[in-house]
DNA sequence: GCATATGTCTGACTTTAGTCAGATATCGTT
DNA sequence: AACGATATCTGACTAAAGTCAGACATATGC
C-alpha cells in the first residue's frame, strides 16, 4: 500500500512525536533542556569539558555558561583536568547525583510505559534494537576484553543459540572443542566485541593453539545489526591482533549451513582447505596466510 | 545483557540523534523551523488554522505570526472559513506549492539514504512499521470505505496472504465463498479499515445475506499493529454499523488456527453455534444477537 | 437582541539557544 | 624564556521560540 520511502517517513513522524514528547518531560524540572542535557551527559559519565561540547555539539561559550548555571545551582563541581590544567573536568555533586536520579527515572518510567501498552514485547524490543542499530551504524565500537567477562558470555550464549537454531542436528556446546577462555587472551590469543551504546553487537575469537597457525572462532553478528559490514570489521580486528601476536597462519571452521560467513570468508582471502580437526559441527574449513 | 528499559532508551537515543539531523536538514531552505513545519502541515493537507495549532502544540499568538511571516512570504494564503467566519483556513500559493515540493523532497532523499545503506531492508521496514503503530497507538482512524479501494484491497491481499501461511493446507480465495463486494456495502452491509497516518492497519466487513442474519467477514489486523486492541475496535464498529443497518443478528466463521480472532470473539459475546455454510475452510461458526 | 463563548490577531514581553571576538591561562616545543 | 597552539571563559550580541493580556470579529444559546 505504501511504498518504502512512504513507510520510513510515516516511522520519522511517529518517533518525531514521540521525542518531542520526551523533550518536553525533561522540562518538568524547571531547567532549561541545555543545562539538563549537560547534567544528563556528566552524569552518565562524560567528565570531561570538551568531550561533553563534542558530544552534544554545543558552542564553547554557550557551554561554559552552561556549566556555570548548574554550578551556581549546587549541581556540579568542575576542577582542573590532573594532566593538562587547561582542560576541566566536571562531576556531579551530592545534590547533583540526586537531580540526575530524578531524569533518569523520567526516562525509565517512559520506556516502561511504553513497553507495559504493547503485547509484543519481544517483537518490539527487537524492533528497537535493529533500528537503533541501524541508525547508529558507524557507532559501533570494537573493544578487545575478556572472554569470560559478562558481554562476552552475552554474545557466546546467543551465538550458540543461533547454531541450535540453524543446524538441522541442533547445536550443543558440550560436544563441540569449546575453546578455553585462557587461549583467546593475551599473549596466546583474543577476543573482541562489538559495542554499541551499551549493547554488544558481535564479537570473534582469536584462539591460539599448540600448533604452528591460531584458530577464528565464535564469530557471531547480532541479527539486529546485520548487513552493516561488522562480521567483516570484527575479522579485521582479528587478524590485526594476530598480526600483533606475530601469527602468521591462522585456520577457522564453519558450517554450510552458515552462508553468510562461508561467503564473507571467500571474499576475504581465506581458502579452503581439508578439515584439520575432529569436532563434529563444522563441515567447511580455512585458513588464511597473514 | 541489556534489560528492556535499557534497549528502548539505547533506541531513544539513536532516533533522538537522527532526528535532530532530519530537524536541520530543515534549516537549509533559509526559513526557521518553525514556519518549516506550518508550511509542511498546511501543505500536507491541514488547512484549518486551529487544527494546525494543535497538531504543532503552538500557543495561538505564534502561530499567527508564523502564519503572517510565510504570507509575506507569499507561500501561503488565508480565507476565512465557509461556515465559521471566526476560523481561518491557509492554503498554500504556487510558490508556496514549489517549496512545499522542496521540502518533500529533502524527506524522501533522506529515507530512500537510510534504506540505501541497509540490506536488511524488509526487516528495517517491518520493523519500522511495527514501532511507528505502537507509538500511535490511539493514531488508528477507522473509515467506512468502498470495498474496492485501493486500501480495502491492499488489506483483504495481506489477510489471503496470512491465511495462505497460516493454514496448514494452504488457501486459495476462489475456493472460498468470496463475499460480492455490493454486499459489503450501504444498505447492505459495510467495510471498515483501520488508517494509521496514511497506512492500512486493518479491516473488517460487515455482509450483508439473503437470511434474516448479516456476517462479519475479512476480520484482519496487521502484523504491526497487534496487540493494541484494533480488533475489538473494528468488531465494535462493524456492530455498530449492524446496528444502524436494523441488523439483528450476526455470524462469522473462522478457523481454530486462528487463536486470537476465537479469544478475541468468546471474550466479546459471542457464542459458538454449528456450522451454517459450505465452505472448506471455516471449522468454527459464531453468532451473536444485538 | 443580548450575553457569553470562541477563534484569531496584535503588542509587549521573557527565555533559550546560538554566535563571535577577544581575554586568560596553560601546554609543548624550541 | 619565548613562541604558537589549545582549552576555557567573558562580554556583547542576535535569532528563535514561547508567553500573556487584551482587542476584535463572529458564533451560539437564551
Amino acid at each position: 500500500m505504501l511504498d518504502p520511502v512512504s513507510r520510513v517517513r510515516r516511522f520519522n513522524r511517529a518517533v518525531t512525536s514521540a521525542v518531542g514528547a520526551l523533550d518536553t518531560s525533561f522540562l518538568g524540572r524547571g531547567r532549561p533542556l541545555g543545562a539538563a542535557r549537560v547534567l544528563n551527559a556528566i552524569g552518565h559519565g562524560r567528565t570531561d569539558v570538551g568531550d561533553i561540547r563534542d558530544y552534544l555539539g554545543l558552542d564553547s561559550g554557550l557551554m561554559s555558561r552552561l556549566l556555570r548555571s548548574l554550578e551556581d545551582e549546587g549541581l556540579i563541581e568542575t576542577t582542573a583536568h590532573g594532566d593538562d590544567a587547561r582542560r576541566r573536568i566536571a562531576r556531579l555533586t551530592p545534590a547533583g547525583k540526586r537531580e540526575f536520579n530524578a531524569y533518569e527515572a523520567i526516562s525509565n518510567r517512559q520506556a516502561k510505559d511504553f513497553l507495559s501498552y504493547h503485547t509484543q514485547r519481544e517483537a518490539l524490543l527487537a524492533a528497537m534494537d535493529l533500528i537503533a542499530s541501524a541508525l547508529g551504524r558507524d557507532g559501533a565500537v570494537l573493544d578487545e576484553i575478556d572472554p569470560r567477562s559478562d558481554e562476552a558470555r552475552y554474545c557466546l550464549g546467543e551465538y550458540y543459540a543461533e547454531l541450535a537454531r540453524r543446524f538441522k542436528q541442533g547445536f550443543d556446546v558440550k560436544l563441540s572443542r569449546d575453546p578455553d577462555a585462557k587461549d583467546m587472551v593475551r599473549p596466546r590469543g583474543s577476543f573482541i566485541v562489538a559495542m554499541s551504546d551499551g549493547l554488544p553487537l558481535g564479537c570473534v575469537g582469536l584462539k591460539g593453539t599448540s600448533g604452528d597457525f591460531a584458530e577464528i572462532k565464535r564469530l557471531w553478528v547480532a541479527p539486529a545489526a546485520r548487513g552493516l559490514g561488522l562480521g567483516r570489521r570484527l575479522m579485521d580486528a582479528a587478524e590485526k591482533a594476530a598480526r600483533e601476536l606475530g601469527i602468521a597462519v591462522l585456520r577457522l571452521d564453519t558450517n554450510s549451513a552458515l552462508a553468510e560467513a562461508g561467503q564473507l570468508y571467500r571474499r576475504t582471502g581465506w581458502t579452503e582447505i581439508p578439515r584439520f580437526n575432529d569436532d563434529p559441527y563444522p563441515d567447511l574449513f580455512f585458513e588464511k596466510r597473514l
